[in-house]
DNA sequence: AAAAAAG
């Protein structure tokens, strides 16, 4: 153990393991006495401590309650349950000052106390796993009980022809030793205190290396650049250097104008000899013609955004729908999966996961994907998007599978990117058993929870990569994760994607991936979205070329099967007008702006005597995967959830969404609708808002294209039982 | 403001 070790896992608010873990499971925090130490804090935690110490009995035999299969009836969220009040920390304050800085993602959370680490609610968590259970297994993801693990299609038949652990969840305990000490050789020299943007930046010794342009093609084949070994590398800023394959400064400025120096992506070097970006639009194929790019038109398409990391409201803009190739559902009426061109161990899958016949958004774009053509993908929330992309992209690889099939250590092909964890794994559940139907394997790679598995696993050999930016590029940066002979790139949720804060890994990560295939035809890239729009425009233009477009005909909100309604409510009834419309029969899923309000809310409905549970950045990640579960399994009724469950997640039957926020930006709206309603069921969408708010909520209606009548209620009111009760 | 990275 390094000291970098030490001091690490004894940040405040890390989870811990093995002895640190036992410490704080006393009410201790080992190291934060010392003033050496970076969790200390002088004084000040006296008293909290001891109300923590009360806090986790209460939680501990709640939890233990309520995990004895038949339990007591559970009238009171085990998570709440003794909850201290805490004393408000300043937001991003000491978990920051100690923690957080490690790189410029810290600083553009800027205020926020840095990810699982410092999860304020993680204690919650902790002593409801008992601490034996972390003695058994030395893992503080003990958590992942078996039992408690979401089903996934087709795992436990497949379970025995895997390569060990390989494509395994990462969250379900034990994360391999070996694996520190492999990295022990890696952490020596390395400064632990020193900010990413120290040596990310304006720091003179970037230039001694070669430029991006040096390196010529990046294309994949030129492995040994891309792996350097570390030794030679001078040894204190091995940090810095082994950033440089991905730095910063090496980057095109955001936006992509300065392609000139890049090798011919595609035949546009400039924006000047760019082949008709209308193909974008889809004019290549329906010759649009709206697309009249002009040099001057160009500040449209990227708009001068502040690179400041300091957030600001951004203007609920709609910018432009894409012009899309249309599919009517009549069209693809009688299309097999055979027809599309998928073999029949992929159709019988299909079939097997009750996916009959092709929706139309698969009908339309699995024909283009099979053929190599990059594609653009719009279809409502819950039109089968997932098998869209995944059953195509398996069908190629194993086309092109070659001899390469289930080499050990063989780098991935194909790499599916999402904006959430939850969504990476609901991805995988769909995506592995059709990539296992012809003996691929996935893995997923996202953070949150130790990376030894995941690594063990690729080491092992991959086909398909399904994960979230931030630990897919710590892999790629590393070394650990070849992203060279991906020849798929898939953007789920792409417009979000694009999104400030996503955009710039994103690109990273996809000029870590292939241009050409072995055949020596392009790269393929896939972008989905319900929501896709211009904003897409930065990925498109660098990395896309005449994409093929498509979208569902019909499929407006107001052929939607959800009902919307806005209910105008003074503040202070807020809670209260929640509790009674989340007093239903159905599955319900309460929206909140910020992870403090979701849990202050769920913590009052479960004190108002509705099982709830939470889903938020401020959790650990076995805490956010086993809460999400407890709604799928229908051990509770009621999630409260920031964005993080806007967009993606599926849950059968919720029938009713409360947005307790209205959201800022009309797509949100219509992700987090889109949330219920699901493959033709029926929904309902409740919007809370003050009078203040009236204004810009019709306007946000408008960008949506929803219709809903605004209502004013006060608590008790016969309103809110009817939308309840429906 | 949310999300996304440390074994």
């Amino acid at each position: 153990m390094s000291p970098f070790n030490k001091s690490n896992s004894s940040r405040p608010g890390r989870p811990a393991t093995g002895q640190a873990a036992r410490g704080q499971a006393a009410g201790r925090k080992p190291g934060s006495k010392s003033p050496k130490h970076r969790g200390y804090r002088p004084e000040a935690d006296q008293p909290k401590k001891n109300r923590w110490e009360t806090a986790e009995r209460n939680a501990s035999r709640a939890q233990e309650q309520a995990d004895r299969p038949g339990g007591r009836r559970y009238d009171r969220d085990d998570r709440t349950s003794g909850r201290p009040n805490w004393e408000p920390r300043t937001p991003g304050g000491s978990n920051s000052r100690f923690g957080g800085g490690r790189d410029d993602r810290d600083a553009r959370n800027g205020a926020r106390g840095g990810n699982d680490r410092g999860s304020r609610y993680d204690r919650d968590d902790r002593p409801a796993r008992g601490g034996y259970d972390r003695d058994d297994r030395g893992s503080r993801f003990g958590g992942g009980r078996r039992d408690e693990r979401p089903a996934r299609g087709g795992d436990d038949r497949f379970r025995d022809e895997r390569p060990a652990r390989g494509a395994d969840r990462g969250d379900r305990g034990g994360y391999d030793r070996r694996d520190d000490r492999d990295r022990a050789p890696r952490t020596e020299g390395r400064a632990p205190f020193v900010r990413r943007d120290d040596y990310g930046s304006g720091r003179p010794a970037r230039h001694d290396r070669p430029a991006r342009d040096d390196r010529g093609s990046r294309g994949g084949f030129d492995r040994d650049d891309r792996r350097p070994a570390r030794d030679e590398r001078p040894g204190r800023f091995d940090r810095d250097d082994r950033r440089s394959r991905f730095s910063r400064d090496e980057r095109p400025a955001r936006g992509g104008f300065d392609r000139d120096e890049r090798p011919s992506r595609g035949g546009f070097g400039s924006d000047e000899r760019r082949p008709s970006r209308g193909g974008f639009t889809g004019d290549d194929r329906r010759g649009s013609g709206r697309e009249q790019r002009g040099g001057q038109s160009r500040s449209d398409f990227y708009p001068a955004r502040d690179e400041a990391s300091s957030w600001a409201p951004e203007a609920d803009v709609k910018l432009e729908k894409l012009q899309a190739e249309m599919v009517t559902a009549a069209e693809v009426e009688g299309t097999t999966w055979g027809d599309l061109g998928l073999g029949d161990n992929i159709t019988r899958q299909l079939q097997a996961m009750g996916a009959e016949t092709p929706f139309p958004i698969q009908a339309a774009t699995i024909p283009d994907v099979l053929a190599g053509r990059d594609v653009l993908g719009r279809g409502r929330t819950g039109s089968g998007k997932t098998i869209a992309f995944g059953a195509p992209l398996v069908e190629k690889l194993m086309e092109n599978g070659g001899g390469k099939k289930r080499a050990m250590g063989r780098a991935p092909r194909a790499l599916i990117l999402a904006p959430t964890r939850e969504l990476a794994l609901q991805i995988d559940r769909t995506v592995q058993p059709i990539a296992r139907s012809v003996g691929l394997f996935t893995t997923q790679i996202y953070g949150g929870v130790p990376q030894g598995r995941q690594v063990g696993a690729l080491s092992r050999g991959v086909d398909i990569v399904i994960g979230t930016p931030g630990r897919i590029e710590d892999l790629v940066e590393q070394g650990r994760l070849d992203l060279s002979e991906v020849v798929v790139t898939v953007l789920d949720e792409a417009d979000h994607m694009c999104d400030l804060g996503f955009l710039e890994p994103v690109q990273r990560i996809i000029r870590e991936t292939a241009q050409l295939t072995p055949a020596g035809d392009r790269a393929q890239k896939l972008l989905f979205s319900a929501t896709l729009d211009r904003g897409v425009a930065k990925l498109v233009d660098e990395f896309l070329v005449k994409p093929a477009v498509h979208e569902v005909a019909g499929e407006d909100q107001a052929s939607a099967t959800i009902d919307h309604r806005v209910l105008l409510i003074e503040q202070r009834d807020k809670v209260r007008v929640i509790e009674e419309l989340a007093s239903g029969e159905g599955k319900t899923l309460v929206f909140a702006r910020t992870r403090a309000f979701a849990e202050q809310l769920a913590e009052e409905l479960g004190d108002a005597g509705i099982p709830t549970t939470s889903l938020h950045g401020d959790l650990n990640q076995g805490r956010r995967t086993r809460n999400l579960q407890q709604l799928t399994s229908g051990r509770v009724n009621v999630l409260v959830a920031t964005d993080v469950a806007a967009r993606g997640i599926h849950v059968d039957d919720i029938s009713l969404v409360i947005q307790a926020d209205m959201p800022e930006e009309y797509k949100t709206y219509l992700h987090r609708a889109g949330r219920t309603g699901r493959a033709g069921k029926e929904g309902t969408v409740v919007t809370l808002i003050t009078r203040q708010r009236q204004r810009k909520m019709g306007e946000l209606l408008g960008r949506a294209e929803i219709s809903a009548p605004m209502e004013q209620v006060r608590p008790g009111d016969r309103l809110i039982a009817e939308i309840a009760g429906a």
